[in-house]
DNA sequence: TCTTATACTTTGCAATACTAAGTATATTGT
DNA sequence: ACAATATACTTAGTATTGCAAAGTATAAGA
């Protein structure tokens, strides 16, 4: 039933979230899973096949730049996201249109 | 640029606010668009485009229950929505739904 | 050998905020 | 009287995105 709104709740702020962990220094996908679930105390439970396709959006969007590592002493091939200079700023404009929204939000819901 | 990601962060949200708006009495359309942006400070700009299918979609899921008024005093028929038992219930649940995901993000974006 | 974890890719579906257009009455200003 | 604006509901069409599912492939442990 909630499934709905948990799907719909997290439109939009996945990419933010994304942003952020990136932020520090460049993670592949699987790390970035994890992070995720950790940091947010298993609220945030990627599939990969949800992960994927936002760090490809972004790469469009030139928020972030990907690159393949030279597999340092294993075999299996790593991507690297790296956060740009556009996804820094892009992503401060979105966490404060965050704070605006959730904001708003409990103003209603306290109102 | 960010509307696109104000637009993906509303989702999900509108049926949880207007379904609390109705909580406390019967609303017609045009109130209740009112009544979000006085009350969220400006925050939600409700359409009524936008507004009426999430109606429609709240009545036929029984959250919600509409009847037309009969023209009190004045000529232009207005339709009042009211929230029903399993609206209730299910508001509190989308509600605590929210809690949560917006504290997990609250936790990646602080941590 | 089999299972599990790691790691990336792609296709297709469902849900929804919004724009835009349409219909119609009431009120206010000129 | 006329025009503009506010009130009030309806519907069609678009774009976006989270997710499931399937596919490909290597590494590590039982």
């Amino acid at each position: 039933m909630n499934d709905k709104y948990e799907k719909q709740m997290k439109k939009g702020v996945l990419e933010m979230l994304v942003l952020d962990l990136l932020s520090d220094r460049p993670k592949y996908g699987y790390q970035i899973i994890q992070e995720m679930k950790e940091k947010s105390d298993d609220i945030f439970l990627l599939k990969d096949g949800t992960l994927y396709p936002i760090l490809y959006r972004l790469e469009d969007d030139g928020l972030v730049a990907g690159r393949w590592s030279e597999a340092e002493g294993r075999q299996v091939a790593r991507k690297y996201y790296e956060i740009t200079e556009k996804g820094r700023s892009e992503l401060k404009d979105i966490q404060e249109l965050w704070q605006r929204i959730s904001g708003g939000v409990n103003k209603i819901l306290e109102g």
